[in-house]
Parts: structure tokens; sequence; C-alpha cells
DNA sequence: GAAGGAGGTCACTAGGTCAT
DNA sequence: ATGACCTAGTGACCTCCTTC
């Protein structure tokens, strides 16, 4: 549908003008009082109207004379552009276009709010409601925030401005996918049906069919000239119109288009109100409440009541998990190792039947392991990681059996991670799929972190899990790589940040829950987690590192990207070792 | 000088219109922040291209009839100027051009400036900036100070007028030059050799190729090519700043081309070097410099006094980088693809030589592209990249074709990327080798968000550089995967953050030197640089984003993983077409 | 003639203004 | 702060003239 619908779109909202009409319905609609002033103040439709016309119909060609009378006709008044009888209309809210304004057809009041909004970088107050809301010319000027969001959306843009006067092929392309979308309203079951119908079925016609407009316009093939409809449309998106309908009133949106539109226009509400729902702000931070109460309270609160016992407890998560010790001990047991998506999922308390398997193609992206390169030629293999007993392995084995007992190794600390995401407050409100997806994703960052200790740069050692400490040089000498290295920096790094024991529950919980995020189906509740999260750590920080938490704080976040890559670069190590075992 | 180099110049920047190229994106070129929704509405150049063209092919007599009809065209529209499949572009902002004006091949749109300049002997306002703005087409209004010198730059001048047809001799002779040029650009040693090359010798690649023949027509035959490097960065010392133009377009600038660039680059370089370190007050910021005086200093101070200036420089390096326009343009050209590392160290002005090949093996990390997944069992391959003209693949080319001409679709997009680099202050201080590991680490990532633009999740659509959009569905059905969703899903959240330009300069410079640091050797120095980078952006938020500044910093930073795993999932895709085209 | 460019024309728009 | 109205440009087309 949607596809369709765009497609068929030209560009702008178009609205018959000829009757008187368009006038009643204007005023009707308008918000505003009749005012006093004659015709041409009169904000409303008609009188517009009746101003200086911008005929863009084919025959017009030239009659410059007649319409206008030159310059001086300016000044008459606005103009209304108009293309063979048919109106173009504000693509942001709907009112009358008077033009061309940086890349869309706006209104003379659009295209002077979003030029004001550029010019002066203004920071508009945070929608009141949902941040979705519809913009009318009635309403537009109630919520400043969605109206420069329109506007965005619907194109507008500095780099799209267009001067000089409209070339003619556009002009006939829009005639064409104008008139094509009249008469496909028309055939239909007649004008008055059509209209009615849109103007039901759609109560933003005006959005819906903008908005698309502006996307589809390469797209198909009903566009009349397909060829000049490519690329010239993507070239110049907006400049279709969007047949809509009379005056701002009836809108009539080109053919399917509102329809698809709508649907569009639909979706990124969505998105908005649903990323923006969720309030992130609201997790507040357990010291800082006592001691501060003052502090900068969440914004807007869902459920702030167990917010301080949530966050506490996350702060602590990890400590609280009896696998933290056990980490640095290393507990590893024999316990098997198999998928991990169904490790993952039975830990969770899951039924590991219920998923699809895909996910076990890609366990290797959890394993915390590493083995030299495969450049490596001699016949010894090694297995450089730190889960491992030893960097030495039995030449002898077969290395499908060198694999499997070394999976089996970190087994343990995949499970104390999955314990700990499960102490995260707020995790397992993530669907078990998600779950499942940031555990597979961020194990091994957050056995990174957990393990950082391991990596001591200073004495270039790295201690394995069976206590035993090897130097970066032997390391390397059997194979260990940059990796390996990049570790250590990570490690050494992060140590500097000096954190406490909770930063780091917390910090780790952030990592796990900023996971990659590919494959994840409920974005929003993820980053709402992981908003609700950052906001802990960051009250945390900030109260415990003085002068330099802000400082601490953004050096914090930018470990996240370090640790992506050191996860990717193990993965390939894994898989290279896979490989070439 | 000026004569010279005109002569020296072939001529004119050109680009291969086959494709969609020419139409390219101009959406993407936006220097604006990442909107939502501009992708469509890049109105332009398309459809200007499809209008009537003027082939100088050499057989191409003149099918008066077949392309242009005559006179009558004429009325049709303007012209494009075409020779052998090749548009010639405006030197002076990239546009397409329409004819030979004022001794160099320029757009319409340049062409009545320069004439109404000249004319009117018109005083144009003093530049707002550092009188360096790059022009280019969707900006060249805003800055007449700038445009009037860029068009003196490049050589308009009255006394350059040609008349009449073009001479026979000329027309062969442009002919042969371009033809050359591709040749060698196609042969020698791939692309980042010439690449490289031509950084170094002419600044002005394009004109080379280009006939312009105008000017040379008094000079030498040998003009051609090496003329080149000569005169253009005397002609322009000062530009530093438009060394290129062709890149707008793509040009494929002559083999030689790049050469120019290196002129330029040194140049370039060293105003921007003066720039921080001499003047620093030279440099002023845009909207806020004044208010943003009262910021805050950097914590720590290295050099704080310089802080600002560093940071609006830094915050305007994009911008000021002429190709930002050529990539919105979709230039893309012929230019050979080859080894990256070495084309990223010929285009930083190193000695490719003197490298490991190592790197080379990784160059896939730096594409930005993607296909669909092998599980596309069919016979026919996509190339599901928006750098790509098209998802669509002719099934017939073998598969080693399709990859090398995919990979040199984006060759000028990389190119871009390493002039970006080259302006962000302090970049340039870091040693070859690590500018170059930062490079290869980074430029998907600094794609990925210059091009953020091109996903719209709320229409969802991707838009590709020639133009055409395309819907998710039907990308999806291509083989499009999880990738694509999630570079859609990244676009539309760091639109949400409405990042002024400024901030998007900066938060890009930020994402270059944040790549993945394994196999940096100075790695203090590097942080360092992120360091301030880090700390000019968090100011220059804190300062635009109002109560939502510390929110909007964090998101930021928090964009860098997410970037981190676009590229690796980004990479994983690209070897698996490699391994299963 | 016909190709091809200078200039002119005037359809159009970014921005500025200022009453509201 | 908004938006109707203006001003100063801008650039698509055209006409006329030059050169091949």
């Amino acid at each position: 549908m949607p596809e369709d619908n765009r497609t068929a779109k030209p560009g702008g909202v178009i609205a018959y003008i000829s009757s008187g009409l368009a006038s009643t319905a204007e005023s009707c609609v308008s918000s505003r009082p009749m005012l006093t002033s004659p015709p041409a103040s009169r904000p409303s439709l008609p009188s517009r109207a009746v101003g200086m016309v911008v005929d863009i119909a084919p025959s017009a060609k030239r009659g410059s004379g007649a319409e206008k009378t030159g310059r001086s006709s300016a000044s008459a008044k606005s103009s209304v552009t108009k293309i063979n009888g048919m109106v173009l209309l504000c693509k942001v809210c709907g009112d009358v276009a008077s033009g061309f304004h940086y890349g869309v057809h706006a209104c003379e009041g659009c295209k002077g709010f979003f030029r004001r909004s550029i010019q002066q970088n203004i920071q508009y107050k945070k929608c009141l409601k949902m941040e979705n809301c519809t913009i009318m010319r009635i309403n537009r000027n109630r919520c400043q925030q969605c109206r420069f969001k329109k506007c965005l959306a619907v194109g507008m843009s500095k780099d799209a401005v267009r001067f000089g006067r409209i070339p003619k092929r556009e002009k006939q392309r829009m005639l064409l996918e104008m008139q094509n979308a009249m008469n496909n309203m028309i055939s239909k079951n007649g004008p008055l049906h059509s209209m009615l119908h849109d103007d039901q079925s759609s109560p933003l016609p005006i959005e819906a069919i903008s908005s698309d407009a502006s996307s589809s316009s390469s797209s198909s093939s009903s566009s009349s000239s397909s060829s000049t409809s490519d690329s010239p449309s993507c070239s110049y998106p907006s400049s279709p119109q969007y047949p809509q309908d009379s005056e701002s009133v009836v809108s009539m949106d080109t053919n399917s288009s509102s329809a698809s539109s709508c649907g569009s226009d639909s979706s990124e509400d969505e998105g908005v109100i649903m990323n923006n729902g969720q309030h992130p702000d609201a997790f507040t931070f357990p010291q800082q409440r006592s001691s501060s109460e003052g502090l900068a309270s969440p914004p807007s609160g869902t459920g702030c009541g167990s917010r301080m016992e949530e966050q506490q407890e996350s702060s602590n998560c990890w400590n609280r998990n009896p696998a933290v010790g056990g980490y640095q001990r290393c507990p590893y047991s024999n316990s098997a190792y198999s998928k991990e998506g169904a490790a993952y999922q039975q830990q969770l308390g899951c039924d590991p039947s219920t998923h699809d398997h895909s996910q076990e193609e890609h366990y290797t992206q959890n394993a915390f392991s590493y083995n030299g390169p495969n450049s490596c030629t001699k016949s010894r293999a090694y297995l450089v990681c730190p889960m491992n007993t030893s960097p030495y392995v039995d030449p002898n084995k077969p290395s499908q059996e060198i694999w499997e007992e070394f999976s089996m190794s970190f087994t343990p600390a995949v499970r104390e991670v999955v314990e700990f995401a499960k102490r995260i407050p707020g995790f397992r409100d993530l669907s078990e799929h998600d779950q499942v997806s940031l555990l597979k994703a961020g194990t091994f960052e957050v056995l990174m972190v957990r393990f950082a200790s391991l990596f001591n740069m200073a004495e270039r050692t790295v201690t394995f899990l069976s206590g035993k400490r090897y130097s970066l040089d032997t390391l390397r000498s059997l194979g260990a790589g940059e990796l390996l290295n990049s570790m250590c920096e990570f490690s050494e790094k992060l140590a500097a940040l000096r954190l406490s024991e909770e930063e780091m529950s917390l910090f780790t919980a952030v990592v796990l829950v900023s996971a990659n995020r590919s494959g994840i189906r409920d974005l929003n509740s993820a980053e709402a987690l992981q908003d609700k999260l950052i906001w802990a750590l960051r009250n945390l920080v900030m109260h415990n590192h003085g002068d330099e938490s802000a400082t601490t704080f953004t050096k914090l976040l930018l470990k996240l990207p370090e640790l992506r890559s050191l996860n990717n670069m193990h993965s390939e190590e894994l898989l290279s070792f896979k490989v070439h075992p």
C-alpha cells in the first residue's frame, strides 16, 4: 500500500480552488475570527486565493503579462501557488502554500517558522503531549517542537532550497502527476464520494500525502514519465505535488496516496512516541537520594516509587551475584557448552526449544577467547585466552576436541553473565528474545569488563583464570596479536577511571544493555532500559568523582565503542580459529 | 597567472551520466544535520541531467534531432553539456554545466551570477566566515563573496568568452584528453594510486579532464595533463578550499586529477593549520561565537586558549570540505579503486610504498556497502547499498567485475572522508600510520553518519546516491537484511538528536578519531585528540541544547558503539559477499 | 546554416520587516 | 513569536549574435 501510494503521489498537496467553496471551507476551519480588514488581510484561503496567483498551468507558459503585473503585483499580496486550478497546500500544515520553500511546498507561516528555527538554532520546549502532535493550520502554533519536527519530516532543509523559475520539465511532470491523481479520483466514485471518503479516512490527508510524496516520487512507474520521474523526482523530491484537495478543507489526497501516507506518518509518530515515551530520566540514583533530595529528579515519572530501589539494585546486582567471586577465582568447571542460544535461554529459564536456531550460528560472538592469528603456521595450536587454563594446547589433540574443550571452559562465565543480567532491574522485563539477543551480543563485553583486571599493562602480563601468569611477550610469541594488546590497553584505561564496585556493576549493566541491538525486536524498551541505567550510572559517577565526574562519565561511555571493537576483533579471531584451527 | 592556469586546465568537471549518477543524491549532500526527510527532496540535478543534452561526442555530430530538438528544444530547457557520456559539471559549484561560459564550464546559475556581478560591478558583503566557503550547488547562494571569488578563481572572466561553435579541433582534443584520463585511471595501478597521485598533482582534477580548451587554446598541447597541476593552485592561492571542485560531482577527475588535490592539499592544510595556530580569532564561529565565549573551558588544558577556535574549526571542517557536496551529489565516478591502504596514504600525501601491506587485506572494513545475505540463492547478485546506483546488478556480469565496479563507486566518498579528516584540527599531527589506521577503521562510520539521511525510517525508504529511492521492503526482498534495518534505526535516532551542522561535523570528527584503535601506534596522541574533540563537542552541545544537552551529549556518545556494530556487521556482509558473491 | 554562448527576461524564493 | 508583505536576488529559458 504505502508503496503504491507514494508512488502515485506526485508531490504536493493540492486543492481545487475553483469555486467559492474553498472560501467557505476555509473560514470554517480557520480558527481565527474574521478579521475585519479587507480582503487582503483575510487570512483565509479565499482572500489569498484571490491574490496573485502563480499558475503553473502548461499553457500558462508565459502569460507573464496577464496575471502578474510584473513585480509590482507582487506587492499586492502573498501569492498562492496554483497548478491548473489546483492550489498547492503546505506540506507541513495544510494551509495554502505560497511556494516551494526549503525544498517543500509550504505556506508563509511554516516557511517563516522554519527559517527562524534554523537561523537561530532554536531549541523548542518539549512537547507537552506525546511529541506527535498533528500539525494543521489551525493548531500549528500550539506545539513548536512538533511543528519543527514536522517541517523536518516533510523534508524542509536549507540544502534543499531552489531558486529561480521552475524548470519546465518539472512543471510538466507535476502536472501530469496531478492530472493522473485527479483522474483516479474522479473516475472512482465521483469526486464527491472520493472527497468524502478521503476526508473520513484520513484525518490528516495533507500530511499523509505530503510525507510520502517526497519519498516516493521516484519510484514507480506509474508516474507517467517514467524516466523523468525517476531521477528528477528524486532530485526534486518535493516537487511533485500532492494532490490534495481543496483547500485546506477538503483535502483529497492523491489517489491512494493518502492512505499510504497515513501509514507512513503514523509509523513515524509511533516511533517517536515510543522513544520518548519512556522516561529515561526517571531513574535516579540511590546515594544521591539521601544526600541530595534536591537533585534533579526524573522529569516524568513512571513508577517513580520503585525507581530508587531498582537503581540500587542495579548498582549492586553484580556484587550480589554469587558468581562474582567465582569469576575472579576462575570457577571453571566442565559444564558443557553447547549452543549458546539454548544455553542462554535455559539459564534465563526459558524453553530453548521455542527459539529459532539461527542464533546458534552466531554463538562465537559470545565467547571470551581468542587464539593466535592464523598466521601461526606451526602445527601447534594455541588458545591464548585467559579463560583457558593455559595458552598451550596439546598438539596431539584433534582441533575439534581442543575447540570443544575450550568452549566448555567458559560456560561458567557465561552462566554468571546471565545471572548478572537477570539481576539488572528491568532486564527481565524485556522480551525473552531480546534478553537472549543482548546476552549473545554482550557477553563478551561484559566479561571483558569484569576480567579487565586480569590484564596488567604495567607489568605486561596476563593472568589466566587458572591463576598462571604469562608475559605479553610470551603470549605474543605464541601467536597472540593485536587483540591481546588492545585488551590490555582497554583494561589499563578502565582501571585508570578508578571506578568503585557499584560503578563497575552499573557500568557492566550498561555494557550489557548497550550491546549490539541488531535483531532486537523491541528496540524502544531496550533503549529505555539503557537510558535508565545510563542515567543511574551518570548520577553515581557525578556523585563520586568530583571535578572529574563529567570527564569520567564521558570516558566511561567511550569505553563502549572500544568494547564493541574488542568484541568484534575477538569474534574474528574465533572465526579464524574455527576456519584454520 | 590565471591565464596559465586556464590554459593548463582543460576545463571542466565531468561526470559520467550514464547511470543515475548525475542525479546524485543531493540530499545527501546536505550539509545540514541529518534531517530525516531530505532524501526525497533532492530535486535538482537529476532532473536537469535528464534535460537536454549537448553531446560533444565526436560521432555525435549533432544528432540535433535526437537529443536536442534544435532551437525548439532549447526552449525545452537548459542543456546539459555532455561529452561521450560524461557530463560536464560547473567548475564553480559542481552543478551540471550548461555550457562554456566566460571561459569556464559553468551552470546557468553561476553564469548568471557572474554576469550580474561584473555587469553591475557589485561589491558583495563580506563573508561571515573565513572567506573560504566551499561552493557547492546546495550552498552556492549562501555566500556571494566567496561564490564570486570562486568564479574568478576557476578562471571566469569576461575576457575569456568564446563565441560560436566549438572548433572541431578543440572538441577532438577534449575528447582525447578525457579518454586518456579515463584509461589512465583505470589501468594504472588502480584507483588508489591515481587518487593518490591526483591528490598531489592537481587541485582541480576535474578540470583537467574537462576540456576547457578554451583557455587553453592558447596553450599547448601538453597542456592537458601537465598543466593541470600547475596553475590551479596558483590561481587560487586561497583555494585551499576549493581544491576540487570536481568532487562534488564526481567527477572523475582525470587521472591526473587527483594530483591536483595535492597541491591543494598542502595548501589547504596549511590553511587550516595556520588558522588554528596563528590567528585563533580569525576563525569565527558562526552563530554562537559570541555567546559561546562563556562556555566552560576544557578541563585540563592543553592549549586551552585555542580550544574554541579549534572547536569551531573542527566543527566546520566537514562543511568546508568540498567533498560534501560531492557526497550528496553522488559523484560516483570511475575512479579506480584498489588497495585502500594505499589510497589513504596517497590521499594523505604519504608514500604508500612505505607501508606494510597487511592493511590492504582489511580494506573491506572501510567500504560503505553491503549486499544481501548470501542466502540469496538466486543467480542474480544484488548490492543493496545506497552508494551504489541501484540495488540491481546485471546478472550477466562476472561477480568480480560487479565487485570492482561497486568498489569504485564509493571511491569518491572515501576520498571525501580523507579530505574531511585532513581538516580535523590535530588529525594531521598524528603519525601517518595512525592517520591511515583511523581512516581505515573509521571511514564506514563516518559515511554512515554523513549519509544517515539517506535512510528514512519514517517512510521506510532508502535513497541511493543515484537519487533513486527504494522501500525497505523492496530492498529486503532483494536480500537486504538486519543491517539495513539497523542502519535505518541508527539514522532515525541520530536525526532525533537534531544536531546542528556544526555539531554534526564535530561529531563526525569524533567518530573518526574514536574508530577502532587497534593497531594505532601512538595511542596517547590519538586519545588526546579524541579528548579534545569530545570536549569541544560537549561544549557545543551543552551550549545548544538547553535542558536536554546532557542527555543529547550522552546519546551522542552512545551512538559510537552503535556505529561500531554497524561497521562490523557491514564488514561481515562485505566479507560474505566476497566469499559468496 | 548551425552550434553555442552573452545577455536579457521574469518566474520564483530566502530573508528581512513589522503589525499583530 | 507569528506570518503577510517586500526586497534582493537567483536561475531557467530565450533571443540574438558570433564563429565554424
